[in-house]
DNA sequence: GCTATTGGTTCATTATATGAACCGTTGGTT
DNA sequence: AACCAACGGTTCATATAATGAACCAATAGC
């Protein structure tokens, strides 16, 4: 392996509820040995990547990362010009709503919004990365691939994250042809417990399916009717993003889209 | 030198104007041999780091930087906290108003605002990197860093960007002590032509200066009257951003500030 | 059809990354 | 206080990964 990856796998360690991270365990979560470690946040410190937070010698991501970020958004707006519409969807809706794009070969959460309509909330700040097989952004993504991407998606073991995940490829698989013919997903539970959630999918200019938004709400209070404005809301918000982000729906999906609505 | 921080050079690369670069472009501007970039760049593409735009071979910066960019925010709030003021601030005064960090041993935009107010303003576009001695708000971060950071960041030659240009480092020192006594420091046209700054310097958790803010005006245009409100906002501004960061002003420039004020 | 440039590839050479063992320090336990 | 374990950081012989000159095939300009 290559040792920008290496590197670059160390900076991956870092989430939102581990922004901190020391450098016995980072040598520990990565498997690399510790010199190894060391030598290279000490480098990406030097480049701003990371830094040593106050008085603890822990790392955290630096400063140099918003640079390239901020670059990154003047180039291809995509977070920037999809954020008030995510916003605008947690409002209508009335529950949290989520965006996720494609990096590399994984799906990321890229922004999400909460409503002030409830007490309860499904939270997001966990969910870093999100599995194709149990999440509804996930399907969502997968049924607007192509069938040699779905493979290599679906050729690892799927873990199980709750009782009713599916851990069986077929099973997954099986849910893609009504998912291309109604233009959303659905997940009951099976990512995490007592949690539904719908999403769509989303589209840019190279003409790929590189991302998706859903709403996730506590299954409770997931009403007949809640679910329909759920759908028809993110049908609205899928169009708009894509649009945004210089994309076009397949044919098939708009008019899904526009005859469900 | 280590791989990575080739590496990362070369993402350094990137910048507003130069948001595509090709493969011998890459070598050429790195000084690095074609192959090495190529294999850190596919590296670094597998990662998502930059891709390869649509129908071009060239390469841009990729999603994954959003993610890292994201964590950033949500452990060290920076840009996302600042920015209202920023804008705000340009609102008010009616010109350009613009936000800048440390990185490593640079400084270099963060964020900027434009004004509506007129049909001419300073761009800030191109401003990616701030010359510490040329620029307003290089000379307020100097003026309050340690005589060593200013010893190592004075002791490379000083290039001119106008003719008025201070490129003598006595010069540009003579000018630090002054900026500690009032609380903010001013430019003429001394990085772009026809172009009058003021800044101020903003501080963090860590206690230390690791910004500034500043306005930026064309020169016809600064009237005693509109030099006197760019301080005064530019003090409250700094003292806000400020506490956003979690840092305190030095006793000695809040004083400045207050009784300024 | 010539030339120059592009992105990408090869493979012997060499420079760089690696990791077991080692410090000195810190913080908690007995 | 004595001990222990874990921390961040360092060393140096070894081994692995980076390197670069030369080479493709493809494209564009003339």
């Amino acid at each position: 392996m290559g040792t920008v990856t290496k590197a670059l796998e160390l900076l991956d360690l870092f989430t939102r509820e581990q922004a901190l991270i020391g450098l016995s365990e980072l040598a520990r979560q990565s498997g690399m040995n510790k010199a190894t470690c060391f030598r290279m946040m000490t480098e990406m410190q030097a480049l701003g990547l990371v830094e040593q937070a106050g008085a603890s010698k822990a790392y955290r991501l630096g400063p140099a990362v918003l640079r390239l970020a901020a670059l990154r958004e003047a180039a291809v707006p995509t977070r920037d010009a999809a954020m008030p519409v995510v916003q605008a969807l947690a409002r209508e809706v009335g529950e949290t709503a989520h965006l996720s794009h494609i990096v590399g070969t994984t799906l990321r959460t890229l922004a999400f919004a909460y409503s002030a309509a409830h007490g309860t909330k499904v939270m997001m700040e966990d969910a870093d990365l999100l599995p194709f097989h149990a999440t509804s952004s996930g399907l969502a993504v997968m049924a607007f691939l192509s069938d040699e991407s779905v493979d290599s998606l679906l050729s690892g073991p799927l873990p199980a994250f709750t009782a009713v995940t599916h851990t069986n490829p077929a099973q997954v698989r099986a849910q893609l042809a009504t998912i291309r013919l109604t233009g959303w997903s659905e997940t009951h539970a099976t990512f995490e417990a007592d949690v539904r959630s719908v999403a769509v999918p989303l589209f840019d200019a190279s003409g790929g399916c590189t991302g998706a938004i859903g709403i996730a709400a506590p299954a409770a209070r997931v009403t007949p009717a809640l679910h329909a404005q759920m759908v028809t809301s993110l049908m609205r918000a899928g169009a708009e993003i894509t649009a945004l982000w210089g994309g076009r729906l397949p044919p098939a999906l708009k008019d899904a889209w526009t005859t469900a609505a």
